[in-house]
DNA sequence: AAACTTAAACAAA
DNA sequence: TTTGTTTAAGTTT
């Protein structure tokens, strides 16, 4: 693409502050012409990807200026631009926001002297601005402790679009990417308890962004189960799997794109998701967290194990014990570390991890919003649409008969040569099952009766494992 | 009018 | 504080 072999921010000899009314001050009219050197320093690179390639830069590239006049302070390139250029010049096509920070600074002689947070403020802020707004950018989440989202370029372009600001009749890919990610505005402003912001798409349920993977999947899919309040839930989101990340430089857009959602999401849907999105928060699972003294504390069935971040810490469903449905139940912490026989593909389970992802997190939350919160009008699962990969709301997964609107295809009959996947939802349903009986049952508050609906030809018939 | 930059209010972590 | 998201206003093309 662009960034062809530019040098940083061309300075020419020209260059003069013209008349520029805006009220803005410029630090910096003559950037040095010091080359962008690598900063010898800058350890802040995280993860020791440190090794930032020089400079990229654009050069005489990216919007040719007609006159030797620049746009801005630092060139012609606009900070979409430079954001852009930045990214692209990291090996893994992502950075964190401030790596960004830290790559204008290093490669941009303007930002040369603006690193400390003094003579920041502005142009940072700016950035952040640019990030959120266009489309071209996707946030990823990162699964580095503490660390913040990774930033990446939409590989479907998304373009320099800017983010509508409301739903569309028709919108493209990208447009819609952005729309997601702007569906969150609403309960921001004006949000009297009871006045839903009129007019505004306020009603509307949080989004998350995509994943570099989610090129054509549709966000409102599975952006919604990010939670509003960014609670873990919000971990759902997707990881980028280190062995997507190393494809990166392939063309991966398409194969994306096939396992990508159709277009068309059902009204219902978003309703849907705002039931969900709240019940997510309630959801103690599905949070890849770091600390995994932390996960000693929540409910054992759920998939916090320590485990996940050891062998396949990307994939959000690995990290769930392999036990096989012959030991339903999890035994002790300490089996649920050992038992470690790792999925055979994990590869495939990291590139379509983002959409299992949500029908995983789904699933529990249907599991759990359904018999112990609300539901009053059962929770739909979004028709999946029709070529979309499993949004199969895992349904079928719960070996128990809970009270569902739908019957589902057994998962077989919709993932035939998926293994992992079965063994995935196995698992799950080990996991439920103990859920059930553990922290469900045991509580007595709740009244299940499953044997009626499960007239003998039950696995496990007998519940020997069912606790007396 | 669209694309940008700059500011700034806010929220979440 | 930092990171993100939005809204708003002023410029430039």
């Amino acid at each position: 693409m662009e960034g062809a072999e530019l040098s940083p921010v061309d300075i020419d000899p020209d260059f003069e502050p013209q008349a520029r009314p805006r009220s803005c001050t410029w630090p910096l009219p003559r950037p040095e012409l010091s080359v962008v050197t690598p900063t010898a320093g800058t350890p802040t690179a995280e993860e020791g990807r440190a090794e930032a390639p020089p400079l990229p830069n654009e050069g005489p590239g990216v919007t040719p200026r007609k006159g030797g006049s620049r746009r801005n302070a630092w060139g012609n390139q606009s900070y979409a631009e430079l954001i852009s250029q930045a990214i692209e010049s990291s090996p893994e096509k992502r950075l964190t926001l401030a790596q960004i920070y830290d790559w204008m600074v290093r490669s941009i002689p303007y930002f040369k002297d603006k690193g400390d947070s003094n003579s920041s403020a502005g142009w940072k802020n700016s950035i952040r601005h640019n990030l959120s707004l266009h489309s071209k950018f996707i946030k990823v989440h990162n699964e580095a402790t503490g660390k913040s989202s990774w930033w990446m370029l939409n590989p479907e372009g998304g373009k320099s679009g800017k983010a509508p600001r409301r739903r569309a009749a028709s919108m493209d890919n990208s447009s819609k990417l952005a729309k997601a990610r702007n569906n969150k505005a609403s309960k921001k402003k004006a949000q009297g308890p009871g006045e839903p912001p009129a007019g505004s798409p306020g009603s509307q349920s949080s989004k998350w962004p995509g994943s570099p993977s989610q090129s054509t999947d549709d966000p409102e899919v599975w952006t919604s189960f990010r939670s509003r309040t960014g609670s873990n839930a919000s971990n759902l989101s997707l990881r980028l799997s280190p062995i997507l990340t190393e494809q990166d430089d392939a063309p991966d857009d398409d194969l994306h794109s096939s396992l990508s959602f159709s277009d068309n999401v059902p009204p219902t849907v978003s309703e849907e998701l705002e039931l969900i999105d709240g019940l997510t928060m309630l959801s103690p699972g599905a949070a890849p967290l770091p600390a995994p003294q932390s996960m000693l504390q929540t409910p054992p069935g759920f998939s916090m194990r320590p485990a996940q971040s050891l062998s396949f810490g990307n994939s959000l469903f690995s990290p769930i014990s392999p036990v096989s449905s012959h030991f339903p139940r999890p035994q002790t912490l300490e089996a649920l570390l050992t038992s470690d026989s790792p999925p055979p593909s994990n590869v495939l389970m990291s590139q379509v991890d983002p959409v299992l992802g949500q029908s995983g997190g789904q699933n529990l939350l249907l599991l759990g919003g359904q018999n112990k919160i609300r539901s009053p009008e059962h929770p739909r699962v979004p028709p999946a649409p029709p070529n979309s990969l499993p949004l199969l709301g895992l349904p079928p997964l719960l070996s128990m008969p809970l009270p569902r609107p739908h019957s589902f295809p057994t998962v077989s009959e919709r993932l035939p040569t998926d293994l992992d996947i079965d063994m995935f939802l196995e698992n799950l349903e080990c996991d439920v099952d103990y859920i059930i009986n553990n922290d469900l049952m045991d509580e007595g508050g709740l009244d299940f009766n499953f044997e009626p609906l499960h007239p003998g030809n039950t696995p496990s018939n007998n519940h020997s494992w069912l606790p007396s």
